[in-house]
DNA sequence: AGCCAGATGATCACTTTTAATCACTTCTGC
DNA sequence: GCAGAAGTGATTAAAAGTGATCATCTGGCT
């Protein structure tokens, strides 16, 4: 067993879980430790696995895939009622941008009711989803993320840098009124406020279970959204929320309401 | 038992398994080692397997896909053939560039075979078949073309202006060496001839039956091409390309020629 | 805060594999 | 048959992989 074979066998290892210590890999190809720690450094130079302390945890799409398709089945329905109540703000001829996320996502098959949209995106899934619309589709292009499956980066604001959209749809990691969005990346942070500033609104599609999580970098304040759309949320949210303008719309599966 | 047998019979020896060690080639072949070797280094040359310390493995889609297996028609042969060939021009660490069309295409599976590359693309298709690549990948942007699935115009222009390739690899509509590539879309071939612009090496991939069509815009002369990558090629286009300084490399299923 | 077990990275010695080179043989076109 | 090209095998220095050792670092615990 040389060592080639045993990093496609470690991606094999983790393919069950999201971890695997340096003693259970030493072990299982029966090498020494400082030869597992040595194999496991390499994959996470490589990008293959994240390197943490004891041994190596997946990263990339590999571990979002399951992650993502067991919250696409257990908030679909507030997604897609989310996703329905956003559309409403969506006139024909109108200039749209759409982020990354599931939820944002889900707008994506309602578009086909509009006419004449202009629809920019960066992501991959969204245009994946509107290869075949009749709308005019833009991407922005920029550098891959794996892991949201967006185009982030330089490259990215640049070229944002010359639309307008009407409307531009956001998603987010964590939302607080006190702390604003939040998402894991740096870069995408970045370009997701650059993508809020060439907006004239700035709608933030985000069930409920966003509410106070947290991450790491903050995209944008709660007065950069004009509107929230969400499944559920209280009266003292929704009076902290006017305080900054922030107009916000719950979508039910059925029917919707507005409250300011 | 000469050489290119053996290439074919290493993929038999392949087909069961993930990996071969030199010198299990050697002594199944009855030759040296150092034979195996530069064996196993060619194929490796033109992406057929991926050299390893030891041997040679598959990789990726080509161990997940029976590729010898499957009838196909010869158009798709050809390209793939064609592809291969052109694969043997990345090295380790290059910056490359992926044009739309299927031959170009073709290439992306063959990609794994190579590491830390750049893939800069304005191809839909190919982003999404590089998905889950651990190479960096980065989308041109730019406003989205159904009929090729490409994104073309300013946009992408703007935003290749910034970047710089080691080498771009186009497909095209029609060549002719008079009247050079065309393609039917003046958007796109304006795109085109601004990616070819940004190469160091431009290789243009090719199947034989786009040899004198012609189509509405050109995108750029026989002089603009470095390597044209083909399966079949009279002797007297090769002398006329060679006036134009355009290396021609012949693809075949088994072994590639290389002519001046 | 201080302690401690486990994890880590650096280094060394050793083994295996590789790339480069040389001499020799086989093949090919003239 | 001859000359050049290509293939092959052997040799050897360089490179890469491995295991062991040890000083250092980390994170958890009292």
């Amino acid at each position: 067993m040389n060592r080639s074979d045993r990093e496609d066998d470690i991606l094999q290892l983790l393919s069950g879980r999201t971890s695997v210590g340096i003693a259970e890999i030493a072990t299982h190809f029966s090498v020494s430790e400082a030869t597992a720690r040595r194999d496991v450094q390499q994959m996470a130079g490589s990008g293959l696995v994240r390197r943490v302390r004891g041994g190596a945890t997946l990263r990339g799409i590999s571990r979002l895939e399951p992650l993502f398709r067991d919250k696409e089945d257990r908030a679909a329905r507030a997604k897609r009622a989310i996703a329905a109540s956003a559309s409403s703000l969506i006139r024909d001829g109108n200039t749209i941008y759409l982020d990354g996320g599931s939820t944002v996502l889900s707008l994506a098959p309602l578009l086909d009711t509009r006419r004449n949209l202009t629809i920019v995106t960066n992501s991959v899934m969204a245009a994946v989803k509107l290869l075949d619309t009749r709308h005019r589709l833009l991407l922005t292009g920029g550098e891959f993320r794996s892991l949201s499956r967006t185009l982030v980066g330089p490259l990215t604001e640049a070229l944002l840098e010359q639309l307008q959209f009407d409307i531009a749809f956001m998603g987010t990691m964590g939302f607080s009124v006190e702390r604003g969005m939040m998402t894991t990346d740096p870069n995408e942070a970045f370009t997701k406020a650059q993508a809020m500033s060439r907006a004239g609104t700035v709608a933030l599609l985000m069930d409920s279970s966003k509410f106070n999580a947290t991450a790491l970098a903050r995209t944008g304040t709660a007065s950069d959204i004009d509107i929230l759309i969400t499944e559920a949320a209280d009266d003292s949210l929704c009076q902290q929320l006017a305080e900054h303008h922030v107009l916000v719309q719950i979508a039910t599966s059925s029917n919707k309401s507005l409250s300011h």
